[in-house]
DNA sequence: GGCTATCAGTTGCTTTTGTAACTAACAACC
DNA sequence: GGTTGTTAGTTACAAAAGCAACTGATAGCC
């Protein structure tokens, strides 16, 4: 009769993801001072190379305002610098200074350090099964978001051809 | 070599969190103009009975400062009474009122429902596995919560002998 | 009793987030 | 080539969350 809150996969859902959250915030938290979109901003930029803020927001479902501020701040870091596209000066590609990549390098230690110690005791079938679910439930489609290509000079991070050459 | 985000756990619990509760945030904000701290404080007390706020930060992990707010919320609504502790004044038991009670019986029936949409394509034993594997995550006990009883006249809910008495 | 420590809960102030309106740039259509 | 609609990104203001200091109450110890 009686509904079951512990059970209640939303809430079940949150606990667990904020148990996570706050334990792996403390690496790049105190280590670098960074919050939780700007710590997701610069690993997409560090896992798919040059993107610009609208592909990220779609990537990782964030809002638009939310990674503008991340990326301003990521910059005043000198994590990340912002070139303009030539062909549609409206896009900004983001990508990974120096610096950046060597906090990414760090930070992505770090997280497989956390995660091994998170997924202690979990067989790989276990977190293999577990990591499907999440996926479904999170509407993550299984292949990489490799986002649209940059068209702009000197974008070696994508070499796959561009929706806007020959245009 | 290169970290894959999108497998990361910490992430992935996110997204899957973030998913669920903003679908099912729809039932008790528009419905109810509750937040989410509200909405879990009055879970607490329909699931539970008659607790205390710090109970409710304990079981629930929420800080005191944002249990306070939901709770002069809840109070505002309508939606719960305090009564102070006879014995111990610190305490104040905090339960639903009549009004809070259909709340909470509406909602926890659009909870069920939300679930079972979410959940949708999962046989049971998936379901029974990733709630296994979200407690242990989320190091929730197994056993219900059910935290100290109140000590005092009228308290009805909470049959058992108390802590404080004979004291 | 009186001193100190601790605890439940609240308040004030700062930081972060959410929302909507805005700017600048492009597209499409006539 | 100008009007209308749309898009990428920013900004301004309001709502919410985080944090530290506070109040009132109890406990323990001398």
């Amino acid at each position: 009769m009686s509904f079951d809150l512990p059970l209640f996969l939303p809430y079940l859902l949150n606990r667990a993801a904020e148990t996570a959250s706050e334990e792996f915030q403390a690496q790049y938290r105190s280590r670098y001072g960074m919050l939780r979109t700007e710590w997701r901003v610069l690993f997409h930029l560090g896992c798919y190379g040059e993107l610009t803020a609208k592909e990220i927001c779609t990537a990782a479902s964030i809002h638009k305002t939310k990674v503008s501020r991340a990326v301003r701040a990521l910059e005043r870091k000198r994590y990340l610098t912002r070139r303009q596209d030539t062909v549609d000066r409206r896009n900004e590609w983001l990508s990974l200074t120096r610096a950046g990549h060597a906090v990414f390098d760090d930070l992505s230690k770090a997280a497989e350090r956390y995660e091994a110690r998170l997924l202690d005791g979990f067989s790989p079938e276990d977190v293999s099964r577990l990591r499907d679910t999440l996926m479904k439930l999170a509407r993550i489609d299984k292949e990489k978001p490799r986002p649209l290509a940059s068209n702009a000079p000197g974008a070696s991070l994508n070499p796959a051809g561009s929706l806007f050459d020959e245009t």
